[in-house]
DNA sequence: TACATATTGGAGCGAGCGCTCAAGTTCTGC
DNA sequence: GCAGAACTTGAGCGCTCGCTCCAATATGTA
């Protein structure tokens, strides 16, 4: 399974096609059928490099999380708008890693796999956004700093599939809406 | 469209079997087959009877969020923390088709007509919290309510999701922490 | 060069999908 | 008890799906 060349350029290929069609049409739209004219290729040749169609997107889906995971250092530096900013960007932006994001969701909902995954970064994601409730307010005790980091990734999680859905909602000024005066003011001033 | 005794008889035993196969085998096991089968009901009767599959879907769960709203007259009489609760119980209760639409919102990032439908049913939902945050804080400006109703939803969407995918998370707990101090403290007793 | 192995395209398989349609049956109001 | 609307059936249409198969060809090795 791409030992010569060539092999490994198809192989590359086809992700590349992948990629492109999880971005454009989303998990349930991508067939074989248009990733194999996609990245120019017969169907022989995508089993003879991979096991089945959901070996592929697995495949895409765990290099763009990983790509996007990084977490630079986590220095603990980002305050909380930067945070909220940083997320209705991943949302909001040009890269549909949102959207995929949200179906696998979806399918987490059903499938106890997938659904341990999103946990995990979910939680991590919490962590981040607990931490700079701490920051922003010293006095909060740490559960409570936890439960309003919950709260607010829920509501930002929210708010991102209305405004997925919704081209003309404005998820930025609904998101500001949950940062503490402070920095809300320090946001929008 | 179900005009008659046994017509109205017919529908009711076909969203009899929708409903239960949307919790036995979730959203994708759901096929017409299986629908018609279990309804002991031929294809034609079914589409005699409804638009499309997804008709009937949409119909079940309808009538599942309609089942826990706190005021279904739509009277004006319900409270913040009744919207609230009424979202929490939905989420958490033994009903299965909380998780059924948020897979169909999941949908909805990719298909613009389950897109259309979901926001519009939102947009409802939007209005009935914006009413109840008016009567809540009456000195705030309508478009003021409006934003805080959108993200309140975002936020009850978000922490529902989390829910259903984690089973020891207390959603209630999160869920009251939105409500304005006073309602707050009338909802935690 | 000779040969084994990897790679290729694409016709086509079998299964399953949502849905249509023409023909016959049942119900209701008058 | 009759007209006509509502209801019913189920074979089957047209389609897409993931995937198989295999003869032809390209590639790397000795």
């Amino acid at each position: 399974m791409g030992r010569y060349r060539v092999g490994l350029e198809t192989r590359e290929r086809i992700l590349s096609a992948t990629r492109r069609l999880l971005a454009e049409v989303g998990i349930e739209g991508v067939t074989l059928k248009a990733i194999t004219a996609n990245a120019r290729v017969g169907a022989g040749s995508f089993y003879n490099l991979f096991a089945s169609k959901d070996d592929a997107v697995f495949e895409v889906v765990r290099e763009a999380i990983e790509a996007v995971d990084p977490d630079p250092a986590g220095a603990g530096t980002d305050s909380l708008e930067d945070l909220v900013d940083a997320f209705v960007a991943f949302m909001t932006g040009s890269s549909p890693i949102a959207r995929i994001y949200l179906q696998l969701a979806g399918r987490g909902l059903t499938d106890p796999v997938i659904a341990a995954r999103v946990l995990r970064s979910h939680r991590r994601r919490v962590e981040r956004f607990a931490d700079a409730w701490q920051r922003e307010v010293p006095e909060l005790e740490p559960a409570e700093a936890a439960a309003r980091a919950e709260v607010m990734l829920g509501a930002l999680t929210g708010l991102g599939m209305t405004a997925l859905m919704d081209p003309g909602f404005d998820m930025r000024r609904h998101a500001l809406a949950l940062l503490p005066d402070a920095a809300r003011l320090r946001a929008t001033g």
